[in-house]
RNA sequence: GGGCGGUUAGCUCAGUUGGGAGAGCAACUGGUUUACACCCAGUAGGUCACAGGUUCGAGCCCUGUACCGCCCACCA
């Protein structure tokens, strides 16, 4: 390294060049493969692993991939400062629907043939092409964020070996029953025709009508109806928890009613609680439901709330998924009226038509509907209900509908055979491993969240009537006979075995759900299902890092399929990390989820390019609160740019000073104050930044580092070192410049899980360093000096007093004035001679002088015992010093006061810990003796003004 | 309908075992020096949403209310 990272000869540029420089380091640590799992490992120490949540093939960098892989990289690079053997595995998804919808748009588009003339293998071709040219376009922005991941190993989830895993998985699911084929309702997108899982479905609040419809009951049959009056006599509904009705009048219908009169073609039965006194004589009987002219049952099931609505419920099973669990309690046809695409379908549909007279008024209807869209069907049974005087009314209803969230269409509850995962049985060691803290949620209550869902988990439905994805391994033969295997080969023997001749097979055309294979990510990035080094050495995966968002859809499933998958050698389940970290997701301005569709987003590549990557990740760790929002500001971003160039700037002046590494240079045998008092800072804060690392605390790791540098490290300690630099006692000059290299050194590293790029950029220029920064030892906290930290705070005090009185005074900057000690100890004086030239020169203040007595005419500050004053005489009317000395006397006695009444309370003495009495008393009495000296003062200047 | 989170300075937000409320930005005053105007020094600004309760003591714990946001859910 030392050839090409050698100090350079050029002295730093005034401020860091994100443009040139970042891309610059990145290029080091390329050509370094500084990344590579296992680089910069330390004998001894162990291993450290986390997987990427796999972005999107499709995707590019948006600001919630910033904000989750900035907050890995922190931890990434930390650990592997630490020594750690660490391997941060990268890789891409190839999220089936997201992906199809790009290269089909891009085919239309080019005006070429669509993805059905092309034909499934062509299309696949295609997208494979579409992947190489334009995918994973995301990866070169991570790496301009500076994510170190082993970019080496990068996966994809159709890789082949990936793919492999993901057959091993079904196939050995489907073997021991967990994976099967059923035929229910699934969540249908009419826009897509593909199922889609639960959570793929989004509800959204829609405002409707909820219109209500008279059934007229079969030829002969009627019922007493009971109602109860308001005060104008109006009859009004009665329900069964209202007591005695107050009439009853006789109806030969029944009402219901439905926010989708369209599915009334589909309708087989009316259902009503069956101890609802209403319709008991009912049940068991018939209504004819209108238009259709179908007879269809009145039956009783537990489903219908009497207390709602009229109490019965029309019955559609094959469009509404509460209907067809009633229907099959009681046995109730199911009749799909509706095609794939959400059209009606009663022409020609043996269900629908099934014990319906052919009559003209039934030629009629389907005439009329056959072929119209769901929704204009809608309006137009309305209007055929209302003609014929069966619309009873209609009321305004504001409901949830579900809609497919990638194509935004409201779903539809369609019959279909799909493959399905028995979750609930996966989840079950699931839900054990984190109830007894194998693994655990930062922060914990997210826990709840993951047991809420867990334990209500519905079955799984895997299967997408797409192209792009691993295809599901069944075969089928003549009589529709399942064979599950690896391959055509193996699927044609099995089949030829069980019909004792050859037969032909039809391989399943649907494709799994991309997060099937993202549940493997843990272990199939690592090689499974072969054996490989890497699987013994990095799983279990340490830290999971992800938002919110996607603990259902990815990490319950992850847990589900590690713990099924992944045991060790006696048998014991391993679950795929020990802890999951989650972050709140990245919000717009008024708090709303960023999306493409809102075009709310914030593009993190145009903050790169404006403030640096460094600036960006500083920015979001200082966001990353746990369990709270992320709205990003980019006045904020500016901010921590200003911050990163201000340690720029400090390396400059420790570079113009003479300031240099010296290897030989060894904090515990510092000797001035002012470097032990450093070294003492920067000990709290390694132990403070490295305890919230670990702690998951970003933002307080951050602001720790922040708080060191800028206000410890720049502002005090550089000020302080000025008057040696310049100053004449050279063993002084040289232990303060060795120091003030050494403490910048470990700055360097305490920032660069943070700034990696300008952290590794000065390291490299400050000194002829053997390896890279993110190799370099993650520093450790030397004992504890607390010493000289009297001395600096009290020299700290000093001066901010001095400051602040000559400010609150109105002297100008550029007045010296003499500053004159009286009742100094020898602790004291000797303090006042060391750092004499200090406190002259950063507060103005010429001669320093310690005096017995107390000059006339001066401004007065207390420091403990001791008196300091700026005479004034000549410089300033004492009027303002009168008045500064009044509003100082005013705030002590405040707190005088206040402290009296608190420690005069016998209950706080009795009650309160004695540590906590004791630091107001003696707050107290340092309150007062300043005050004793102020009034002096105060009483002085009077006689003078 | 169920669950979760939020309400602190003009703005965006910190505040981990209860013991005098903080940061950044913005504002105001003023800038001499061996780095930095992306800077320095100083100043001002808060009934910690509201109402009760526990406690010697509450931004923090308990109860309730209001408003905002999110997640889950099959009410026709």
């Amino acid at each position: 390294m030392s050839e090409k990272n050698s100090q350079q000869e050029s002295p730093l540029a005034k401020t860091f060049d994100a443009q040139t420089i970042e891309p610059a380091i990145a290029e080091l640590w390329d050509n370094a493969n500084a990344f590579a799992a296992g680089a910069g490992h330390r004998e001894g120490e162990e291993s450290f692993t986390i997987v990427i949540p796999p972005p999107n093939v499709t995707g590019s960098l948006h600001i919630g991939h910033a904000f989750n892989n900035t907050l890995q990289d922190i931890l990434v690079r930390f650990k592997r400062m630490q020594g750690k053997d660490v391997l941060w595995q990268p890789g891409m998804d190839h999220a089936g629907i997201a992906t199809q919808m790009v290269v089909e748009r891009q085919l239309m588009e080019n005006q070429e043939p669509n993805r059905h003339a092309l034909g499934r293998d062509n299309f696949i071709e295609r997208i494979w092409q579409w992947k190489k040219q334009s995918g994973g376009l995301i990866f070169n922005q991570l790496r301009r964020l500076g994510a170190s991941c082993d970019w080496s190993r990068e996966r994809f989830t159709m890789d082949e070996g990936l793919s492999e895993a993901v057959l091993e998985v079904f196939i050995s699911l489907y073997k021991e029953g967990l994976i099967y084929k059923d035929k229910r309702l699934v969540n249908w997108d009419p826009k897509l025709l593909t199922a889609i899982s639960d959570l793929e479905v989004e509800q959204i609040e829609t405002k409707g009508n909820l219109w209500h419809f008279k059934y007229p009951l079969e030829p002969g049959v009627s019922y007493r109806h009971p109602y109860i009056l308001d005060n104008e006599g109006n009859k009004l509904s009665w329900r069964p928890s209202q007591g005695d009705p107050a009439g009853y009048e006789i109806r030969d219908y029944l009402t219901v009613a439905t926010t989708r009169p369209e599915t009334m073609l589909g309708d087989t039965g009316v259902a009503v609680h069956p101890d609802d006194p209403r319709y008991q004589d009912l049940v068991g009987k018939h209504v004819v439901l209108p238009l259709v002219e179908r007879r269809i049952p009145i039956v009783a099931d537990p489903y219908p709330d009497p207390e709602a609505g009229t109490g019965a419920v029309k019955m559609t099973p094959a469009h509404d998924f509460n209907d067809f669990d009633v229907g099959n309690r009681n046995n109730l046809r199911r009749i799909n009226i509706l095609t794939v695409d959400g059209n009606i379908h009663i022409k020609e549909n043996d269900d629908f038509l099934e014990g319906l007279e052919s009559t003209p008024e039934l030629v009629d209807l389907i005439s009329q509907l056959h072929g119209q869209d769901r929704f204009k069907a809608r309006n137009i049974v309305l209007k055929m209900m209302e003609t014929k005087g069966l619309l009873a009314k209609t009321e305004n209803h504001t409901h949830m509908v579900p809609h497919g969230d990638r194509s935004g269409v409201p779903i539809e509850p369609f019959l279909t055979d799909q493959w399905y995962v028995n979750a609930e049985e996966l989840a079950k060691p699931a839900i054990a491993a984190v109830r007894e803290g194998r693994t655990s949620f930062v922060p914990k209550n997210w826990e709840n969240t993951y047991f809420n869902w867990m334990e209500n988990i519905q079955p799984w439905c895997i299967s997408r009537q797409l192209w792009w994805g691993h295809q599901i391994p069944a075969w089928y033969g003549p009589d529709g006979q399942i064979f599950v295997e690896k391959s055509e080969r193996e699927a044609q023997s099995a089949a030829d075995a069980h019909y004792g001749k050859s037969v032909e097979i039809n391989r399943d055309p649907d494709v799994l759900d991309t997060w099937f294979s993202s549940a493997l990510w843990p272990f199939s990035t690592l090689g499974w299902p072969e054996k490989t080094p890497e699987l013994a050495r990095y799983y279990q995966t340490d830290v999971l890092i992800t938002g919110f968002d996607i603990i259902f859809f990815w990490v319950a499933r992850m847990m589900m399929a590690g713990l099924h998958f992944m045991k060790d050698e006696e048998g014991t389940p391993i679950e795929p990390f020990h802890t999951v970290y989650v972050h709140a997701l990245v919000r717009d301005k008024n708090g709303a989820k960023m999306s493409k569709s809102k075009g709310n987003v914030v593009d993190p590549l145009e903050l790169i390019d404006q403030y640096g990557a460094d600036a960006l990740r500083y920015t979001l760790a200082n966001m990353a609160v746990q369990g709270g929002d992320v709205k990003l500001d980019p006045a904020r971003v500016a901010g921590f740019r200003n911050f990163g160039t201000k340690l720029w700037n400090a390396t400059r002046f420790a570079e113009i000073t003479g300031v240099k590494y010296n290897s030989d240079f060894k904090p515990q045998d510092a000797r001035l104050t002012i470097n032990r008092w450093i070294l003492a800072e920067l000990s709290k804060s390694i132990e403070e930044i490295t305890a919230k690392i670990e702690s998951y605390r970003f933002n307080e790791a951050a602001s720790a580092a922040y708080k060191f540098v800028w206000n410890s490290f720049c502002d005090w300690y550089l000020e302080l070192l000025k008057p040696i630099f310049s100053g004449e006692d050279e063993d002084a000059r040289a232990e303060s410049q060795a120091c003030a290299a050494y403490v910048l050194a470990d700055i360097y590293k305490l920032l660069h899980p943070f700034m990696p790029f300008m952290t590794e950029e000065l390291w490299q220029r400050t000194a002829d360093r053997e390896q890279l920064l993110c190799h370099a030892h993650w520093p450790t906290a030397l004992d504890s000096d607390t010493e000289a930290a009297d001395e600096i705070n009290w020299l700290i005090e000093l001066i901010g007093e001095i400051r602040s009185v000559r400010a609150e005074m109105g002297i100008k900057p550029s007045q010296v004035m003499a500053l004159i000690i009286t009742g100094a100890d020898d602790k004291i004086t000797k303090w006042i001679q060391m750092h004499a030239n200090a406190i002259a020169r950063l507060s103005r203040v010429e001669p320093v002088e310690i005096k017995e007595s107390s000059p006339k005419g001066s401004a007065q500050i207390v420091i403990g015992k001791v008196n300091y004053f700026l005479p004034l005489e000549g410089i300033v009317d004492f009027v303002e010093e009168r008045k500064r000395l009044e509003k100082e006397l005013k705030k002590l006695d405040s707190e005088i006061s206040r402290l009296d009444k608190k420690l005069g309370n016998e209950r706080f003495v009795a009650n309160a810990p004695e540590r906590v009495v004791a630091e107001e008393r003696q707050k107290l009495a340092g309150y007062q003796s300043q005050k004793e000296k102020m009034a002096v003062a105060h009483n002085r200047i009077k006689d003078m003004s």
